[in-house]
This record gives structure tokens, sequence and C-alpha cells, in this order.
DNA sequence: ATGAAAGCGCTAACAC
DNA sequence: GTGTTAGCGCTTTCAT
């Protein structure tokens, strides 16, 4: 009953070779005389084996390189939280015992040229393996396809270029977020209301992720509440710091029977500053549990918060990638991350 | 720069002792001379010594023995989660090839002797760990004190006997849960309104974690919309085979100006049955994501499910024991999961 | 009380 | 090609 774990010691006990013919066999690694690996196949096929993946990791000396591609940490507390994530991974590691370095590549979410020189320094530097967060999409494309014609396993996060061939993308599905907002948006609003949809301080043609999320929205509206007659807009509001930011969205609260704003971005607080000056009740959803949106949501001016969990995603990218390289794990080429909803209340149950 | 890890040989070394007695100070176990045990401490003063914990549980042979109590799977999908969980967290002990036995107890959740007779059992078998979710109060005390004063650790998930000196609590704050459900069923309805809370199909006495829902329901009204009018009226209902279940519900749903029907469990699929019979629109809250909870919100007759995510918290518990055993590492007294909010747009990113 | 040494399961280097 | 063997860092047993 009490099955014993089979070892490879005992695969070649059982297949009359050697230890070393059987990790060969395992791992393909050449040199294996047809007659000895039917021989291990044929047991291999009988048995369930089971690596120990301990007892791996532990052997092998190899010392692997990840670099982890994303916006400066300091540029957004959004990017802080991945970054943490990655500090938080990394750790991981060490307590295993893992020698496995993640260096960090930082550019300027804003500027696209910074992220051309960061990956082009990635790719030269050769890593084991790269996380990245491609924000930008027509700079993104030759890079990941430059990755994979060199062989170097990669993995997006937070944003996703369709066509590239990551191991993995890990993030979220941001036409079903926009049809989130929506629905929390209209939520118990009967009918024949305004809504709008606002991207901030965005440079929109080069942020095609904003649009998906756009599609949701409007789409929800479409299929969901077609029948009630509710007005969508979407507009792109410059830097707050401009003097067209206050004019502008001046005029988009002035809509006639306004019922909400959907902001596409973090900076839904910059909306509910506003609001909170002129008085105004709209309900608000962003994204984000940055600091100032955090303030605001306990206010009562933000109501909802879609929260992406950078940190785990972060976190979980470093892990897919050890077990990729260390453990020879396939990954699923989709992780989508449940789309949490952060309101006052529960709020404080997601503050780890 | 690149400080090579530190081992207990190399701590060996330096305090000029050998490996035993090093691992004898780092791990108390006793037989060390008390001049020796200061020469290893010093070293172990000056540097960061991180065990390397693969090669820990490589080395180490015993055999441990989880137990984990909880509802038979069958007796609700919920604890199918459960039941799931902790086979994922099994699962993944194998891979790493830690042998480690979860044996899983069940007991009947409306028997409060099916309990009693199961962490009997539990309790004589003399586990390493246990991972209980106590679901009766009264016969749970008890039973915990033993585990105590037997030096058997425990973790408890999912209901939390606060008395009890358990190495964690996995589970959530219902208090905040009931705020929370408070909340969604209040957003965007202007005051005065009717709000029914339901205990439905519980043994009330026997569940005080459902009255700390309602506490914290009531808490929300009282403190965030206080001078709104609101009448909130809790209700037990019985069995829903039972005549009177029926009946009940029909003069609750007779309520005046009901806006919202809060239901403290997994049974609020009960309710929208009923209201999709007689076509009634109220908008309606439950608990945990089983199948029939996700017919209605698919349908929009459920409005929110709060997730508990059982899976999680079973995995979870397994994993925390395992540090805890094996590696040494103290949980957090208290592992609070996030209050999850479900609609029937963020659903599917719920479902793995 | 302490040191030496034999594993844990796997990988990798080295003979043959 | 194939078998043998020396580690990886830790625990544990067995002398001393």
């Amino acid at each position: 009953m009490k099955q014993k774990n089979i070892r490879i010691k005992d695969i070649a006990a059982m297949a009359g070779v050697s230890e070393g013919t059987v990790d060969r066999v395992i791992h393909k690694r050449g040199k294996v005389s047809s007659d000895a690996a039917d021989k291990v196949n044929k047991v291999l096929a009988e048995i369930e084996y089971t690596p120990n993946l301990l007892a791996r990791t532990l052997g092998t000396a190899r010392n692997y390189r990840l670099i982890a591609v994303i916006p400066h940490p300091e540029s957004d507390p959004y990017w802080k939280q991945s970054f943490e994530g990655l500090e938080q991974g990394e750790a991981e590691l060490a307590q295993f015992g893992i020698t496995m370095s993640v260096e960090r590549f930082f550019y300027d979410p804003t500027k696209k040229e910074s992220f051309q020189q960061v990956t082009l320094k990635a790719f030269h530097s050769k890593p084991d393996g790269i996380l990245v967060a491609p924000l930008f999409y027509y700079a993104s494309v030759p890079f990941l396809k430059e990755l994979s014609e060199s062989k170097i396993p990669f993995i997006q996060f937070n944003t996703r270029i369709e066509q590239a061939k990551s191991l993995s993308f890990i993030g979220q599905d941001l036409f079903q977020s926009g049809r989130l907002a929506a629905e929390l948006i209209s939520l118990g609003n009967a009918g024949n209301g305004s809504y709008i949809l606002l991207h901030v301080e965005e440079d929109l043609p080069n942020s095609i992720h904003l649009l998906e999320k756009e599609k949701g929205f409007k789409n929800y509206f479409e299929t969901e509440l077609a029948p009630q007659p509710n007005h969508i807009k979407s507009y792109t509001l410059p830097d707050s710091t401009h003097v067209l930011f206050e004019k502008e969205l001046q005029s988009i609260l002035r809509t006639p029977n306004l019922k909400g704003i959907y902001v596409t971005n973090s900076k839904a607080y910059l909306i509910a500053t506003y609001l909170e000056k002129e008085k105004q009740q709209v309900r608000l959803i962003g994204y984000d549990l940055v600091e100032e949106n955090i303030n605001y949501l306990r206010k009562g001016m933000i109501q909802f918060i879609i929260h992406q969990n950078p940190k785990r995603q972060a976190k979980l990218g470093i892990r897919t990638l050890v077990n990729y390289l260390l453990f020879d794990k396939k990954p699923t080429a989709l992780n989508l991350f449940p789309l949490e909803v952060i309101t006052k209340t529960n709020l404080d149950s997601y503050q780890i």
C-alpha cells in the first residue's frame, strides 16, 4: 500500500541501466543508445515518476540570471507595487537557496525611447529569462520578436502584446474590466443617465490597452442595458498641471444628468479632488490601490476601485519563470487575474 | 561583493566547532556545552544566516502526519471546494518530495455529535498537526483546548474560536463582511428603504459566526447611513423543504418598500428561485460561488456574491502547517482573507 | 558533549 | 554511449 516514492535509482535498477542514463533519457540530454532509451522509456511508461524538485535544485549549481523590465518604481505608486512584488519573489527564492539573480531594468513609462533603450540593453545582456511589462505597443513588438528568435524565454505581465510568443501572460482581461466598470457604475441607476469614460494623462495611441477597457465599457451598456436610453461619452484629459485640464473637466462635469465617471487608469483621485471641491455627487470608478485613491475611497468620493494586484502579478511572474527554468514546468499561456472590486468597506481586507 | 551564501559548514569553521554542534545550537536540540554554544551564538550574531530550506527537507526523513477536520465534501459544494484545496495543498507537497500525509476527517455540518465524534478520533490519533474548521462553538472549545494542552499544533480556518490558542486563523472578518453586504445592498438606493437579513436553514445558536455578520450589517446602516430612515429586520428561515419556509418567505417579501435581501450563508439561490417565480425585483446578496448561486448571478437575480475562497483557505492551511513543522516558520496569528466581491461581470475572472 | 560521516534524490563531471 | 562518483546543504546517527 505505502508505495515508497520512486527514485531515479529505482528506475535505473528496473531498466537495467545506470542512473546517469536514466537522467539523460528523462532530460533528453542526448548520448544514449536507442536500445537503452527504449528500456528506460518502457519503465517510465509503466510507473508514475514524479521527480523530487527539491533534490533537483539542490543538485544544480547553475546560476540563472533573470531580468525584469518595468517602469521606474518612482514613476508611479502602481509600479512601486510591482517592484515590491519582484522583491518578494526574489526573497522567496533566496529562502529556498535558489541562486537566481533578478536584475531590474527600469524605464520611463511616458517615454517610448526610454523603453526602447532599456529593452535593447536587456536583450544584449542575454539573460536566462525576462519578465516584461510591455506598455508601448509598437516598441514592444520587435523586442519580443527578437527574444523569441534568440530563444530567450519571457513572460509578459500587466499589458499583453497578443502576437508575441511569450511563455505566459500574467494580468487581467481589460475588456472584461471595462464591462465590470460599466456594471458597477450603472448599478441601481434606473436608465436614462449619462456616463463618462475618462482617459487621464495618457498618450492614447501608445496605450491600446486602455482602448480595450473602453470597448468593454461600451459593450456592457449595449448588451446588458440596451433598451435604456443611456448616454456614454469618452474623453481624453491632458496632464493635470496643464491649463486645459480644469477647463475641460469643468465642461465635462456639466454634462446633463451625469450619473457616473469611469477613469481608465489610476488617476481617479484627480477627478475626485475636483468633485469634492465642487461638491458634486457622481459615482466615480477607477483603478489601483494607490494612496490618493484610497483616501478618496475612504471619504466616499470614489465608490469602486478595480484592483489589478500588481504585486502579486510580479511575484507570480518570477515564480513562473523559475518554475520553467529550474523545474521544466510550462506555465499556462494565459494567467488571467481576478478583477477585484474594492470599496470603502472591503478595502482593509485587501491591505496586507 | 558577491557574498556566497553562508552554510552551516562555514559557521562551524568560524566558531571552531563541528557542524553537528552548530546544528544543535540552531535547533536547540540540547547536548551542547555553554562554552560551545557561546562561540556559535557569537558567530550567528555577527553574520546573517539563512538556512537553505530545500536542503533541510531533503535531509529529514521524518514522516509527518496531518489531519484535516472539515464538513463532509458532499454535504455542501462549499466544503467540496475546501476539500479540493486540501488536495491541491497535498499535491504541492508531493511535488517537492515532502513526505507528509494529510488525513481527512469529515463530519456532518448539521450535527454537533458528528463533530464531537470526529474530533475525538482526530485527537486520539495524535497527529503532528491539525487543520480544523470548527463550526460548532460549544463543541470546539474543549477540543481545541485539549489540542493546546497536548501541544498538538493546529490551525483554524473558516470559523474562528477566539479564545483557542491556534497557530493561526485563516478566514475572513465576518463583521466586516456584514458591513460590506450592507454597503453593496444600499448602494444607489437613496434612503428610506427596507432591508432584510436572512439566516436560512441554520441552527443559529450554534452558528455564532452568522451573528457577527448580522452585527456588521446593522452597524453599517447605523454608522454610515444613520440619518436615512432605513428599516432593517432579520429573520431565520427553516429548511426549504419545510412547509413554513415558503409561507414565511412570502410574508417577508411583502415588507413594504423592500429594497434588498442579504442572505448570510450560501443559500441565496433559494430566495432567488422564489423571487424569479414572483417576478419581484429586489437586490439580493449572498455568499459563495456554488453552482446555484452562479446561475442566478448570471441571470441577474443575485447582484453580489461575497466570496470566501474556501479552496485557497484550505490550501494555505496545509502550507502554513508545513512551514511551521518543517521550516520552523511561525505564521501570523490572523490571516484575514480579502472580502471578494463577485458580480455577474467579474465572475468568470474568478473561475480558475 | 562533540565530531565524523552517512545519507536525502538529483545533476554533472569524469572515466571508460 | 554508459556507468560511476562527487557533490548540493542539511539532518541524524554513531562513535568517542
